[in-house]
DNA sequence: CAGCTTTCTGCACGTTTGTGCAATCCGGTT
DNA sequence: AACCGGATTGCACAAACGTGCAGAAAGCTG
């Protein structure tokens, strides 16, 4: 029909004809005097980058019991993602954090400041990030990721980089180790102007993204194995009976952190910094991630928990055996 | 897999999987045990019962031209509908009406109180409509219908009704005559309780929706044709200048309505009442319709503009060639 | 419980959609 | 002008999808 048409018009023209009027790609293709081919690709540009936006509504009373159940316990805004049980680990984890990213996206709006930790969850959620354009938002990493053996920027930063480009947001690295061999070391650090800028930003976030890391984890996260703890670390995390982590910031399993030595040295914000930020999301595929999610809950981390079937049924029958169960229903009355 | 699988369940879960994770309806439906044809219906279940919602947003920035120059001028939401110009009438009647409905139900709340014109162009839309669950909302019929003829209920409490169902919302009927023969009649009927408990409603209005007629068209809208207006009436109109009407509510071009006497029978609400609403949209289809809209738009009566890609363009090139054709040059200068 | 109506399901088929590939276009460089 | 590399297009084929239809299941009635 016309004939400068700038790509983005012509998505926008296919997504409507498509969307919201229900015409073939063939009926598009021929008012925009193209192939159907390139409908069909425009269309999917359209959907990648963020224009054409679907979204899920679950009404909260006609949630899948399983949903309602882990709502009402923990007070959480909780989905979950079904998958079939046959299902090898690494599917589970990449449909989690495929609809994870899409469930993420709708919650980002323009001046956000959004923290951002780093591990194989997050890795995965970033991968499939789809785009929204926002304005003056800002990423920011949660913790360092530097350790003994490399100085971690690549794959953090590659984590972070993602989120930017999806959302079209500055992106503020931190580079420091994610422990300090000693807490000295890191009180001097935080004094430090470039570390402080960072610090400032992340009192100024409104969003927090992680996953878990959890103690006794067949396959032990990257913090656990990756170069970042000495077998002396291990040892006093397991005599301070510690559940896992967030952040690099270990907890126990009723959610206490006091006297757990290794948070001095680590990089990650604490607890309590972490619970003040309005809207906090944890992404947790793999029912070996249980004890750190029951942790993470506990001590109140997440306001909104997304996490497979297995382990979300795992984890309200897990709860309802446990060995203190008192303190659970005190939990769940306490609104945590 | 499981038994007892109530078919909203299934749904939902099919949803997830399809839009938020990208699998074919085969491996949905292998997952629960169905067959894909099960599956390719739950999912037009899920769109069709608002589970799924997919909507097309806009950066204002990278909006077509003719988007921006109507938004610039008449400060209005404006959603241009693309349509080939090869369409006739109907057709473009229904793809414009399909796409305003789709557009206006992201914009429905819970608690809305929503007032529906009647005409033609709603009656398309209500057939359009997608279901959204809302709580507590109600739809209220903005104008009597009931003419020299008939009492015109069946007409416009279909539409509303259609309007109801897809919300949820409590519907309230406006059971008086469009246009009243004497002026002292209507005074006194709303005094009556029964009419002054819709009056109330209307007055808490959060949305309105409504097309335009306008009076010059060569297919005239049913207040001109359906035995709602004499002879009398007609001449009256024509000699108050006249251009169209919103809610059987008349106005002139320039958006005036002073003087205009029939609107002191008329059952619709005043222009001034209707310009307090927060939220008032306006779905024109056709050029036939350019006059009626044009002062509609003169009048500030929309929020919110939902018209075809023909009549948006005539309307940009109308006013450009306009009585005043330096005040539209003007216009075009600052941007548009 | 038989007989009826209504709703649901899977199959088969035709339609619609995604994508690897080769041809083409386009902007920049020599 | 000739050349080149990258982006874009349409084709052809395969994959994915929607839907009429007939049989099965579930309600309903007497």
């Amino acid at each position: 029909m016309a004939n400068k048409h700038p790509k983005q018009l012509d998505a926008l023209r296919a997504a409507q004809m498509y969307y919201l009027q229900d015409q073939t790609m063939d009926a598009i293709a021929r008012e925009l005097g193209t192939s159907r081919s390139t409908v069909s690709r425009l269309l999917s540009m359209a959907r990648e980058s963020g224009l054409v936006q679907i979204q899920i509504k679950t009404p909260a009373d006609r949630a899948p019991e399983l949903e309602r159940a882990i709502r009402e316990r923990y007070k959480v805004e909780v989905h979950v993602v079904p998958v079939a049980d046959t299902l090898n680990e690494i599917e589970v984890l990449d449909r989690v954090c495929m609809q994870a990213a899409r469930t993420i996206t709708p919650l980002v709006d323009s001046n956000a400041v959004i923290g951002v930790a780093w591990g194989s969850t997050l890795s995965a959620v970033s991968r499939h990030l789809t785009r929204k354009t926002t304005h003056g938002t800002v990423i920011v990493q949660l913790n360092g990721a530097g350790n003994t053996q490399t100085t971690g920027i690549t794959y953090a930063s590659e984590i972070i980089r993602r989120f930017g480009t999806a959302y079209g947001a500055k992106v503020e690295q931190f580079p420091v180790p994610a422990f300090f061999d000693h807490a000295e070391t890191k009180r001097m650090m935080w004094e430090e102007r470039s570390v402080q800028r960072i610090l400032d930003l992340q009192h100024r976030m409104t969003i927090a993204i992680f996953g878990v890391g959890s103690i006794d984890s067949d396959v032990p996260s990257h913090v656990y194995s990756g170069g970042y703890l000495d077998s002396t670390d291990i040892d006093s995390l397991e005599a301070s009976g510690v559940a896992g982590d967030v952040a690099t910031v270990f907890f126990r399993d009723d959610g206490t952190d006091a006297g757990i030595v290794l948070n001095d040295r680590s990089s990650g914000p604490s607890l309590a910094d972490l619970r003040k930020i309005r809207r906090r999301i944890c992404v947790v595929s793999g029912t070996k991630k249980i004890k750190g999610l029951r942790g993470a809950l506990a001590a109140g981390l997440a306001t909104d928990l997304i996490l497979d079937e297995s382990t979300a049924r795992e984890l309200v029958e897990a709860e309802s055996a446990s060995s203190d169960p008192i303190f659970g229903f005190l939990n769940s009355l306490e609104g945590l």
